[in-house]
DNA sequence: TATTGTTATACTCTATAACTATA
DNA sequence: TATAGTTATAGAGTATAACAATA
């Protein structure tokens, strides 16, 4: 049952791989959520734009935090302005092009991960890393590595959903087939 | 910088490659997500409970299926309605548990499941197994596997919510901390 | 009393499309 | 004309709590 159609089906070790390497990350997802919940009233995507934001040298554009993220635009300018009301992060406009906004993170923001970061880290180390060795690690990173890059190698997100909308004016063909 | 605050901070290979791993696993979540959509009218959950029942033995109750999804019951619930109402799975009383209910999968929904995961596997194969070989893939699983049952060893989803709630109503320390 | 599942509700999130303004 | 970002809107999804029925 493992060679007869080609096309239609992966290798046993193949879909054993990408099924608990998607259920090994969602569990980790799901506890990594609820602390930051619990610790910083933060969900996972404004945890994530403060984290870049902290670590960035300096301000970023809101599509290159979109992109990023694996995010839409207008999601982010709803989720910046979560972050912005509360005082964690600023929007203003770069002075070079007047398109452009940079958010740059408060120190209320710094503040709010400081005080989030330690569960976040006991979290990944205890449900993540406590089973890991250094060799483990060292190549989970490199194939991971390998994978995202190679991901990363098709164009990002933002721009890939103007380009589907250009390309379907062009051939419309009725992309989907009805309710559930 | 590694070493100085223990408690506080992950040692960089740790820390690059949760960060990673991560990512990858969002953007081939992201591009399934949407393959599954277009060709199905699916959601990534409605397919996973699809997958589920198509390859159980027999059917499942609804807390087999919410612990296996890291889901909430009503949630399931929910996303169970609207498979039974397009006719993708049923749901019937279990004869020795009149409590429980048994979900099946219908031809429909096996139908359904046939024309979308080759379009599904082929997601899975250019996006995620093109960069790996054969090597890498034992490698991968057998590190994701310890992981995902390190994590499987807590309890199931469903029943810490239940017992998170009992533990709430003895001690009520007013848990988060307001807003974003 | 504990467990299974549903319902009612309220809310969060997300995407699409239309829009503004700058380049 | 193309790009950056916002807004308006509408829909999907999720969790919580209350509930019913069974064990």
């Amino acid at each position: 049952m493992a060679d007869e159609r080609t096309d239609d089906c992966l290798a046993p070790e193949e879909l054993d791989t990408y099924i608990v390497l998607t259920e090994a990350v969602s569990l980790l997802q799901y506890a990594v959520e609820e602390q930051l919940r619990a610790a910083g009233g933060l969900s996972l995507v404004q945890f994530q734009i403060l984290m870049r934001l902290a670590f960035a040298d300096g301000p970023l554009t809101m599509t290159d935090l979109a992109d990023g993220l694996v995010y839409s635009r207008s999601g982010l300018t709803y989720q910046a302005g979560l972050l912005e009301k509360a005082g964690l992060i600023t929007r203003t406009p770069c002075p070079d092009d007047e398109r452009v906004v940079h958010a740059a993170i408060t120190d209320a923001g710094r503040a709010r991960i400081d005080r989030v970061l330690p569960g976040h880290l006991e979290v990944v180390r205890r449900l993540f890393l406590t089973p890991l060795d250094a060799s483990d690690l060292r190549t989970l990173r490199a194939i991971m590595t390998r994978v995202r890059d190679h991901m990363r190698a098709r164009p990002p997100r933002s721009a890939a959903a103007a380009r589907r909308r250009t390309a379907a004016k062009a051939a419309r063909p009725g992309r989907d087939a009805g309710g559930p």
